[in-house]
DNA sequence: CGGATTTATTCATCACGGACGAATTCTAGA
DNA sequence: TCTAGAATTCGTCCGTGATGAATAAATCCG
């Protein structure tokens, strides 16, 4: 009966809720996805008012780049990579890099929900696309060396791709149940390949044969 | 005043309002992906009561799945592809394909869009996965016939699909900007040698070195 | 200490989207 | 012609993200 008590207003205590709200939604938006979460759920489940979250990240996309903006940059995977070992394991190191962070149940989710708001976000996307090629791309470039380096990074950070794609976003078989031995034998080399290059550059010299099917 | 005439109710003339629905609904789909488009704009566009997409098509998804049923699938690319010309061609025709059907600004869009809504919901992509599997790998797989065949498949896939991961999804320099025949000259070499599969199965010979990062 | 201000919290709604069920009307088949 | 089913419309439900007003605690400042 007791209607009582103050209902609304500030309650006593320190203001942990920020980050209360922040850790649930980290949690649920790398386990379910962003689409599948719903803030009431968040904010039940950090029992806190919907409308907090409005107030303290302004939106769902708000909330969702806040949540995602701690930890687990790929950048620094990359210059762990490249720092250790020699050029000539590098395809190898790479592939089990990418496995290892991929795969792990802790790493992996929240990259893979990263790379999937990036896709239908355009905004996020762009952010994603200049973080790889500043941070991936051309530090590759600078590893190999050569003509058409960057080229050549390219190519390989395409194949990488390829893997994750194909492995994480799109779960494809045999890829999804292959094990990371399998995966190195397989992939890594066409990671070689890319690092090499096209044989001749032939800058405009076309030798015989098909002057490429016109279309 | 005259609040009138017949207002429910089976309206005269043929049915046709269902194929009405599912043309509108494959552009728009396609224009602006899954979540984007409303099935009250849907309805509204196609000069149709809400109701009457449930009626037919059951729910949004539904509605999607046979949008998508309908032409432009990549199968047939690749079957008229697979069926002209050598294998030993079969890396540039494929590449030249994919960036012919992508790049070209009508038919490009659509699968982008098909790929992204694939991409951000769950039950979609594995439409998406069982098609590709079914249609492409498999399909790749019975071409090169040899030990392993469908993982070589697979590995060709994987890279065709980085290609389109960072030349569409990501729109990655300096992939974007490359040229068709730059595309050809710098990827096909790693389809080739994904077609060709890794040296010698090696089931569990580990040369020497370091024993692969136990993790 | 005591008001004024800022910060944190709750409640009440809004607008919109998807889905459904009941009612209605037309078409087709016996 | 009578009747079963197909097609269509309306009204409504429920869940979603978002926002504004009201309220209360915390903090600042003299």
């Amino acid at each position: 009966m007791n209607k009582s008590g103050p209902r609304r207003g500030r309650r006593p205590g320190g203001p942990d809720t920020r980050v209360a709200i922040l850790d649930v939604a980290r949690r649920r938006f790398l386990e379910d996805g962003y689409h599948a979460v719903t803030l009431r759920s968040i904010a039940g489940e950090a029992e806190v008012d919907l409308a907090l979250i409005s107030y303290y990240f302004g939106s769902k996309k708000g909330l969702f780049g806040a949540a995602l903006a701690l930890g687990a940059n790929p950048a620094e995977v990359l210059a762990r990579v490249v720092a250790e070992g020699d050029l000539s394991t590098f395809p190898e190191r790479v592939i089990r890099q990418v496995l290892a962070v991929w795969d792990d149940p802790v790493t992996g989710p929240p990259l893979l929900a990263m790379l999937k708001s990036a896709i239908d976000d355009d905004s996020l996307g762009g952010l994603v696309k200049e973080a790889v090629e500043r941070e991936i791309v051309d530090r590759i470039a600078g590893l190999v060396q050569g003509r058409e380096a960057r080229q050549r990074a390219a190519s390989f950070t395409t194949v990488v791709a390829g893997l994750i794609a194909t492995r994480y976003l799109l779960r494809l078989e045999p890829i999804v149940s292959m094990t990371a031995d399998e995966v190195v034998r397989f992939v890594s080399p066409q990671l070689r390949q890319a690092l090499r290059g096209p044989g001749r550059p032939a800058p405009n010299a076309r030798p015989a044969g098909r002057p490429a099917p016109s279309r």
